[in-house]
Order: structure tokens, then C-alpha cells, then sequence
RNA sequence: GCCCUGGUGGUGUAGGGGCUAUCAUGUGGGCCUGUCGAGCCCACGACUCGGGUUCAAAUCCCGGCCAGGGCGCCA
């Protein structure tokens, strides 16, 4: 089979599918890709390349081409890869407007049939199939097109907090503390030691406030072990985490708003087309977002038939009803000091309360934050409230006895950020390889 | 982890104690000079696994595995 292949050799594609334009009509180009779809006509023979930006019509009429060529043409396999060497041609008759008339073809490497999944969207494959054969589902622009946009909104979230004098940090995802509470942690094996997978990098980026570093970023995963298994929860997810010194919640939050804002102009603006492939309207919110009260939330939950108690976390039933009260972005303030972690700042008026926030995308949780507790005394205080033990946080307690300033920030989960954009119904849809329950491989 | 539903060619499905197991797409072959979900003809290809009931199981029952939906868990 493989000695039918060519060598790329000096081929190097000029030009991609869809960056055409009238003045090069009737030169040579060279396109390279996949082949999409074959038609066979007798005497015509249509070959549909695709490549990164879409599709280009490769068109071979017996009477214009070399009976050798269109012999080499009516070989070709689907998805197998080619390199086309031709003429552009614009035509009304073809897709797109344009044609290539081949005069060349290189067959760079052949595909195996049958395919696992189908690339033309004939029949609809599910996730569960395309997942394990996720090159091929790429393959198809709808499944490609998520990751446009995922890398658009990262590069915009980068620009828009480099602008913000907010910078780059990395921090450790091998950790050796499993006393942080919360959430489960993976366990492995750290030489002759056990350590875990960082939950969260907020330790990390407190403890870079005692720096002088001022206003930290990080773009990361984060690794839970909860056995969930819904849409919307993996066990590897990238987060977006923020920390900024002399701040207080209000501040962070007008960022956080600011920055969700921009971002979903740079898409709406530089995305077009990719929205247009998903079929979305992207939607631009104005700011300041809607800010309502947690107390606020209990009543309206409970208004609508949904039992919930005042300092309770919210329930799926819960999250539902608020979000078909509000819509769009909203932050849900002044949450139960109890019901959130150690490090959330309580109300100075009213302990009880705290000075944390979500913020919310209709009923789904997309980012939360905190003004924090500098204070290294009230810090070991909530530590101990909450059943931990100082002892074990050592290391991050010490930095609050050397000047530490005050600070708030938040964490975005990059992928139910990436849904809100893209409406993607399945997290799933939004991670190249996720990471969840069942789920290991590819 | 719990509840509900399901697992049929490569893919997506119909069927539902005994027939040659349906349809689409696909794959292989043939015809066709403007296809664009091309069309037409021929062929190929499947009942999740283990156990049980039964003269007979893809179908009913039990269990495993896997999936879909919902929930829980998720500082």
C-alpha cells in the first residue's frame, strides 16, 4: 500500500482553501489536505479537499486533463492525504466560487477503510464514538470550530490581563498537602512519598501576594477526583485564576466582568465565522453585570417551588430556578461565610456573611472569587472553624506573618466558559481528550 | 455513588420468543461530463458479554461491562 505514496519532497502548499480571490484566477497553487468526498461522474471527477479552513473543489474533466492523472484520480480514497498542484479557476458552478484544474497529485498517505465515524455529518456519530476517535471527529469543522473559539477566548483572556499589568505565573501541580478540604484529591506516587494533583493553584497565588508580584494570573489545569458525572464536570479542567494584591472583592469583580466582556467582543469580532459555523449569536452583555444577593437568591428559589434553606450551597434544582429568573451573566453575592473555604474574607458588619462571589452564566456556575483573609491570626481562626488543621497549612500560613497585603481574586473554569460561548450542551465537547469517571483514553 | 432508560453491520437506526433481522450512510464493483447530502444497478457487512428459563433467546430473567438522561458529590 505504501509504495503507492509520494514524497512531500519540495511541495509546500501556497494557499489554503478558503484564501482565494478573483486576481489569482488561472494561476498555479498548491493545496494540501484530506480528501472529504469523491464524485465520480464517468467523465468528470470531483474531488473535495479539505484542509484547516474549509473545503476546496478539485475538478477533473476527462477532456481537459491526461487520462494518466485521471486514472491516479479515480484511485483516491476518502480522508486519504493529498498534495494538488493546478490551476484556480473561479466558476459559479463549484462550491465556494473557485475550482482547481489539477495538473499534478501526490498522494502523501493513504486513509484505512471503513472510517470510524462519518466525516461528511451524513449520520450524526455520538460523542461517546467520536471521543475515542477524537482525530476524526476534528475532522468535521463543527467539532474543530470549538477550539478556534477556545483559543481565541484564551489569547483575548491573556491580552486582556497582560493590559491589566496582571502577570504570568506557573505553579506546581504536584502537591504534597491533601489538607486544603473540599474536594477530593488524586493520590500518586512521588518517589518514596505520596503527593496529589493540585485542586487549585489559590494557596499558590496568596502566598505570590506576600512577593510583591501585585496582580498574578495563571492558566492551568486543575485535577479533581469527585466521581460526578454530569455535562458539565470533568476531572481535568483548565482554570483561569487571577489574584490581586490591594484589592477588594468589588474590584475583582469589576475585572472579572470587564474581562468576560472584552473577551466576548474579541470573539463575536474575530470569530465570525466560526460562530456562524455553530450557528450562534453571540450575544455581547453590558456592564456591570446584575449583582444579586444571596439572601436574594434563597427567596427567589424558594418562590418558585424550589425548597432551599438560607446557608445552604445551591442546589442543581436550585441553580435551575435562579437561572431562569436572571439571564445572561450575573454575580450571586454576600454567600454564607460557613458554607465557603477558609480563605473567604467574612463581612466585616456581618461575620456571618462573607465577601465571596459567583458568577453565574444562566444556571450554570462559570467562576468564583473572594476578597481574602490577610490577617494571618483570623486565618488559622477559620482554619480550625472549619475542622482543618493549621499545623498542616505551615508553609502558607508563614507568609501572612511577613506583610502580607490585602488581596481578593477568582478562578474561571476555561471550559464552561468555552460552553457559554459556543453553547456546547456537553463539556465534553469543549476538552480535545476529557478527562472524566469512565474515561481515560485516548 | 443513586434512580431511570438503553446496548442490533464501520457509523446512526427499525424490530422485539421460531421467517433470508429493517432502513440510511459506508465499503467493494459497474454505469454516468457540472456534482454540491449527486443519481442509478449489483454485492458486502450486525443482534454487548456471561449465566439462566425454553423444544427454540438478538427478543424473557439475573449479573457484569459500557453508554444516554436525571440527581448527588464538586473548599
Amino acid at each position: 500500500m505504501n509504495k503507492l505514496t509520494d514524497s512531500l519532497g519540495d511541495w509546500r502548499r501556497t494557499h489554503y482553501s478558503k484564501r482565494m480571490d478573483p486576481e489569482m484566477s488561472g494561476e498555479q497553487i498548491t493545496v494540501m489536505g484530506w480528501i472529504h468526498e469523491i464524485r465520480d461522474l464517468g467523465g468528470i471527477i470531483f474531488v473535495l479537499l479539505r484542509d484547516r479552513d474549509g473545503i476546496i473543489q478539485i475538478t477533473a474533466p476527462s477532456k481537459k486533463i491526461s487520462k494518466e492523472l485521471l486514472d491516479e484520480i479515480r484511485k483516491l480514497k476518502k480522508e486519504s492525504v493529498i498534495a494538488v498542484r493546478g490551476n484556480i479557476q473561479e466558476s459559479g458552478k463549484a462550491p465556494g466560487g473557485y475550482e482547481i484544474i489539477p495538473n499534478e497529485i501526490k498522494l502523501l498517505n493513504q486513509s484505512k477503510l471503513p472510517l470510524p465515524l462519518d466525516t461528511t455529518d451524513k449520520v450524526r456519530a455520538e460523542i461517546d464514538t467520536r471521543l475515542d476517535s477524537r482525530y476524526i471527529d476534528l475532522r468535521r469543522p463543527t467539532s474543530s470550530v470549538i477550539f478556534k473559539i477556545k483559543s481565541r477566548m484564551l489569547h483575548s483572556v491573556r491580552n486582556f490581563l497582560e493590559k491589566g499589568e496582571f502577570i504570568e505565573i506557573n505553579t506546581p501541580k504536584l502537591v504534597a498537602s491533601a489538607t486544603e478540604g473540599g474536594t477530593e484529591l488524586f493520590p500518586i506516587t512521588y518517589f518514596e512519598r505520596e503527593a496529589f494533583l493540585g485542586q487549585s493553584p489559590q494557596l499558590y497565588k496568596q502566598m505570590m501576594m506576600a512577593t510583591g508580584l501585585d496582580k498574578v494570573y495563571e492558566i492551568a489545569p486543575i485535577f479533581r477526583a469527585e466521581e460526578h458525572d454530569t455535562l458539565r464536570h470533568l476531572n481535568e479542567v483548565i482554570s483561569i485564576d487571577i489574584e490581586a494584591s490591594f484589592c477588594d472583592h468589588e474590584d475583582v469583580m469589576k475585572i472579572l466582568e470587564g474581562m468576560v466582556h472584552t473577551v466576548l467582543g474579541d470573539v463575536a469580532n474575530y470569530g465570525e465565522d466560526e460562530l456562524k459555523l455553530l450557528g450562534v449569536d453571540l450575544e455581547i452583555p453590558d456592564i456591570p453585570f446584575d449583582r444579586i444577593d444571596y439572601d436574594d437568591v434563597v427567596d427567589i428559589v424558594n418562590s418558585k417551588g424550589v425548597n432551599m434553606g438560607y446557608g445552604e450551597d445551591l442546589s442543581r434544582a436550585a441553580e435551575k430556578a435562579i437561572g431562569e429568573h436572571m439571564n445572561n451573566y450575573y454575580f450571586i453575592t454576600h454567600w454564607p461565610t460557613d458554607i465557603k473555604p477558609f480563605y473567604v474574607m467574612p463581612d466585616d458588619k456581618d461575620p456571618k456573611r462573607s465577601c465571596a462571589f459567583d458568577l453565574m452564566y444562566k444556571d450554570l456556575e462559570i467562576s468564583s472569587g473572594a476578597q481574602r483573609v490577610h490577617k494571618h491570626d483570623l486565618l488559622v481562626e477559620r482554619i480550625k472553624k472549619q475542622g482543618l488543621n493549621p499545623v498542616s497549612f505551615e508553609r502558607y500560613l508563614a507568609a501572612f506573618e511577613y506583610g502580607m497585603p490585602p488581596h481578593a481574586g477568582w478562578g474561571l473554569g476555561a471550559e464552561r466558559f468555552t460552553m457559554c460561548i459556543t453553547g456546547a450542551k456537553n463539556i465534553r465537547e469543549t476538552v480535545l481528550f476529557p478527562r472524566d469517571r469512565r474515561r481515560l483514553t485516548p
